[in-house]
DNA sequence: CCCCTTTTGTTTGTATACGAATATTTTAGT
DNA sequence: ACTAAAATATTCGTATACAAACAAAAGGGG
């Protein structure tokens, strides 16, 4: 490999590999009408309910302005809705709908599976460096 | 952590990982007017000039509807030509401009080390199994 | 109570990222 | 040589991702 070769960056490697994962995902995603994001969203929300926007952006590592939009999407096919913060008037809470409770056993189910045949591919030693390291750099 | 949580998932966490590395690359590339991806692309170059376009999407595991909008803004900032290939009339080839070859050197110092800043947070041998599994997640 | 600062979420602009459709060109089969 | 199929790069539409500017509301000091 050259000294100039992209491939040699760790960042390049780290965004290389996340593509492809993604793009695994979203094909198997697809026959739900969902993004890999969203589900995030969504997994979230079924953790912890009507949380405040700014919670919700912070357990995602999400900048505002990708949830505002990702929240839209959401919104307009029926998963989730925003409500006012009785707190606090610039706040507002994010729910589930029940479209999103009806389908969250078959959504994580998919998920899982997909998740397993990543996994499958190491040893529990190599994956557990893995989620490590990765945990580390994400929440720095 | 719930069963219900996003950072569960593998895929969450290689993009948690990767948006933190990334942006922390985009902050220091800034004042060289240049992008990570865009980086990337220049570095494939520095290693083989004038190659074809679909190759260097190869290359970079990348769609080639997103290098063509790169390589429009590389092209607009002087930084890579496109040429017509004179064996292929629907291939063209991409070479670097002048600009690209002054400031490679600096282009190169910069990422390294922040390359290395996210290296020495970790011993060798988690480095080495993180590079040795991204490689081989984003080789599939 | 008033003003200044901070906080919160949205909007706007730009840059990836990729599926799908497209135009042009090449290749393959006959 | 002719035509159907495949390959190549672009364009379009949609979805992240985030900086910067913004409007509204809360907090704090006087």
């Amino acid at each position: 490999m050259s000294i100039f070769s992209p491939s040699q960056y760790i960042c390049f490697k780290l965004s290389r590999a996340m593509r492809k994962v993604q793009r695994y995902y979203e094909v198997n995603l697809a026959p739900l009408e969902i993004t890999t994001v969203q589900f995030y969203v969504l997994s979230s929300l079924w953790e912890t309910n009507g949380v405040k926007f700014k919670e919700l952006a912070q357990k995602l590592s999400m900048d505002g302005a990708t949830l505002t939009g990702i929240l839209d999407r959401l919104e307009r096919q029926g998963f989730v809705t925003r409500e006012d913060d009785p707190e606090d008037r610039r706040s507002l809470l994010v729910f589930l709908a029940d479209k999103a409770k009806l389908h969250r056993d078959e959504f994580r189910r998919l998920a899982e599976t997909l998740d397993n045949e990543i996994r499958d591919q190491f040893s529990s030693g190599e994956f557990a460096t893995l989620t490590r390291v990765l945990d580390q750099i994400g929440k720095s």
